[in-house]
DNA sequence: AGCGTCATGTAATGTGTTACATGATTCG
DNA sequence: CGAATCATGTAACACATTACATGACGCT
């Protein structure tokens, strides 16, 4: 009985993730970074490497030198038992509207490593937790657009609206998502039950 | 001829805009962050109150003291015309990929200050160059997405999937948001050109 | 009497960015 | 032969977060 794990930065979350697909060296990460959607993390080296290490040195990866006669050695981690437990407790963290607010991006890599990890029910759980702090943040976003001076001019409006159109849309996709995998894994039961599988 | 100032940090620079609009102390800024849709900033003070240090020894703003027989005087922040200067300069600047990825918000922020200092133009610069940039990200995100494999599972599809509507509609609000501030434009002018106007 | 708000700030810590350094290999 | 890529890392700096400290004023 243990309380809640402290949180870990975005980026050895991310890192953590990764690592749990399949082990990589710091320059594969790197280039995952800089070339795929996951830009949003630095890619840079001096982000990169002091984490790896940090993982490291706290027992959540292991470094295999892949000595190919070179001088500098390929280090190429991958997760320990400790490493995928971490993992999976940081994904079960429940999503706060500070996560809304300011980590959506953050949010989604959550779903997606738990989905993976840890099975299509807690990737449910997350979107719907996100959902619903959306849904509840909304009717502050639109008071405050309410509540906007006429002389505060056209740009703020126009701004405010849109991120709440954003949110919304946010919100429609995760129910829908949700959704989606709730009736595969329904289909999936009644299919079973009736003895079609095998 | 100088060329184009380094870039401050997205604090500064809302705090330069928040500033531009009407002065305010450190605590009224603290309270801006922590309740409006500015949410996006720290709001603590360790962060807003050396920032705002720094903009004074910059000389981008001014502090007058306003003493109502507090201990703790009461510091009110004005935009000295070094600092709307600044502000004009930074608001200026184009429009990046690397902006659009990492810091949309920043955009949007952006887009409110320059429709307020620089007018209507400028905002409509901004909408645009942001719209352009993502219709140039886009097929890299759609290249990504078939290119994944199917090993990869749903849920980074899916994920990505929802990155790129998101992507698409913000470019779609752009345009849209552009071609209504142009339309303004065009109808004032030939209001004007009528001779309707006094 | 105690709590919340107004109002300023500092210190410790953590994290990210930029720029640099090293040196092999591969491609044109 | 030079440029790009592979592959690692460090150092200086910028920036943010958390927690703490101070202290008046008004409310219950």
């Amino acid at each position: 009985m243990m309380d809640p794990p402290p949180a870990i930065g975005a980026l050895k979350l991310a890192l953590l993730g990764l690592l749990c697909q399949q082990p990589r060296s710091g320059y594969d990460l790197m280039k995952v970074f800089s070339d795929t959607a996951m830009g949003g993390f630095s890619s840079s080296p001096g982000a990169i490497y002091p984490a790896l290490k940090w993982l490291e040195k706290n027992g959540y990866t292991r470094g295999k030198v892949q000595n190919r006669t070179q001088l500098r050695p390929k280090q190429v981690y991958k997760l320990t038992a400790a490493g995928v437990e971490s993992l999976k407790q940081q994904l079960r963290r429940p999503v706060t509207r500070d996560d809304v607010m300011r980590h959506a991006d953050i949010v989604l890599l959550r779903f997606v490593f738990a989905g993976d990890v840890l099975g299509r029910d807690e990737a449910v759980r997350i979107l719907e937790e996100f959902a619903g702090e959306i849904e509840s943040y909304l009717p502050d976003l639109k008071a405050q657009l309410s509540e906007l001076p006429p002389s505060a001019g056209p740009y703020g409006a126009q701004a405010l609206q849109h991120g709440i159109d954003g949110y919304r849309a946010d919100a429609r996709w995760a129910r829908k998502t949700a959704k989606g995998l709730k009736q595969q894994a329904t289909k999936r039961k009644t299919k079973r039950l009736s003895g079609v599988t095998h």
